[in-house]
DNA sequence: CGTGCAGCTCTTGTATACAAAACCCCGTGC
DNA sequence: GCACGGGGTTTTGTATACAAGAGCTGCACG
């Protein structure tokens, strides 16, 4: 089942994410209850999860607001994320499993089919990329990266970079993936690091030429 | 005035780091709230603090037990924290202002002196230390830094590992902290990085040969 | 003697009630 | 006209009550 506290967190977020609440606007814990359809107890909850993940942030008082996030706030994402990610492909390098190596290619290979044709089916290439690299995350083993990364893994963000993409753009970052297996094949921990790292600053740039203003 | 909330968190936190809860000891949120004093709401709310923190972890049900921290898990904090500090460190020297320097030298000035005497103050070795540490991130200017962090210094492994450092030891770190002052007063980012990178490393390096075992 | 299931207990998840603190608005004094 | 309280209102923090699910115990049966 899936807990009152996780649906408040999802919607709440979504209404962040969707700018339907922008940035400055109070997030009142029996509103949004009232919204979600729940009690305060539960939405109590999912707010201190994205005051946490700086969805939100806290006034003086206890009053929670929405964050803004401007674009130095997104290098200092991109840039944590390929600080982070890089270690753990170098970790995963050194402890990554035959079947999990197995498991990536099958992703990748499912990501490039999702761009091959003409139409570029974005939405599954945006599943299996995440996928893709939660896998790389899984094969590193270690909780606190994988917790850590995922409060910097911004969908939003992923999002409105790869609808923006070329199509080259996205069958570069297949190839990138490409080299990433390659590294994990040889087993060579600093040749990951530096592609992961080289992957997600590409990943910036995208976004940065996409959305100038920001 | 301190939250119930936040009392609850404290003293849970002590009972795990002192070892009155040992790894795999069950964490009942009626029984803590007995132990604590307050209600079950404010020690849910810790509980899911801690468990965020990897203190806890959550078993198949919805049960949470104290958590195991091995040697591994103890080598990769200090990994993160190597990296993390590292880059807040280069981003503190792109961004510090004369007046937090000046509070830099001041405060690792009183660390100096707390270990100048025969009798090292290790009590108040390690507050400068922890203060000292806090300003670089605070100069680094990233809320996300000072969020990923805190949840990385560990007290106890700090303590562990300074109880049984030799003197000389000591003041290693102090030098190593004016190293970092004067990549800062030159505005090298990247000298600032290796500083902190390594002062990291030189202490889990102390760490594991204070106790071998782990 | 081991296995599976029924019933019960214990624990968590959610709702609601109450207490206390923060904010806001308005009137008052200077 | 403006600063400053004061009181009501709003909002959060905490306690408690209730519901639902997980796990344990012990008995029956193979």
């Amino acid at each position: 089942m899936t807990t009152a506290s996780d649906k408040a967190y999802a919607e709440i977020r979504g209404l962040i994410l969707a700018g339907d609440a922008s940035p400055g606007t109070p997030l009142r814990e029996e509103a949004l209850a009232d919204i979600v359809g729940v009690s305060r107890t539960p939405v109590r909850e999912a707010l201190k999860r994205l005051e946490a993940e700086h969805y939100a942030i806290r006034t003086s008082g206890g009053r929670l607001v929405v964050a803004a996030w401007d674009g130095d706030d997104v290098a200092e994402i991109f840039a944590l994320r390929a600080m982070l990610e890089g270690h753990a492909a170098a970790r995963a390098a050194r402890r990554i499993t035959p079947d999990a190596l197995l498991a990536l290619k099958a992703c990748n290979q499912a990501l490039q089919a999702a761009v091959a044709g003409d139409a570029p089916d974005v939405a599954r290439f945006l599943a299996e990329n995440r996928r893709f690299h939660d896998l790389v995350i899984g094969a590193s083993a270690s909780a606190r990266l994988a917790t850590m990364l995922a409060s910097l893994v911004e969908q939003p963000i992923v999002r409105r970079t790869a609808t923006r993409y070329a199509r080259d753009d996205l069958m570069r970052s297949a190839h990138e993936h490409d080299q990433l297996i390659q590294a994990f094949a040889a087993r060579d921990a600093e040749w990951a690091k530096a592609v992961m790292a080289a992957h997600i600053h590409r990943a910036l740039h995208a976004f940065r030429t996409a959305s100038p203003s920001k």
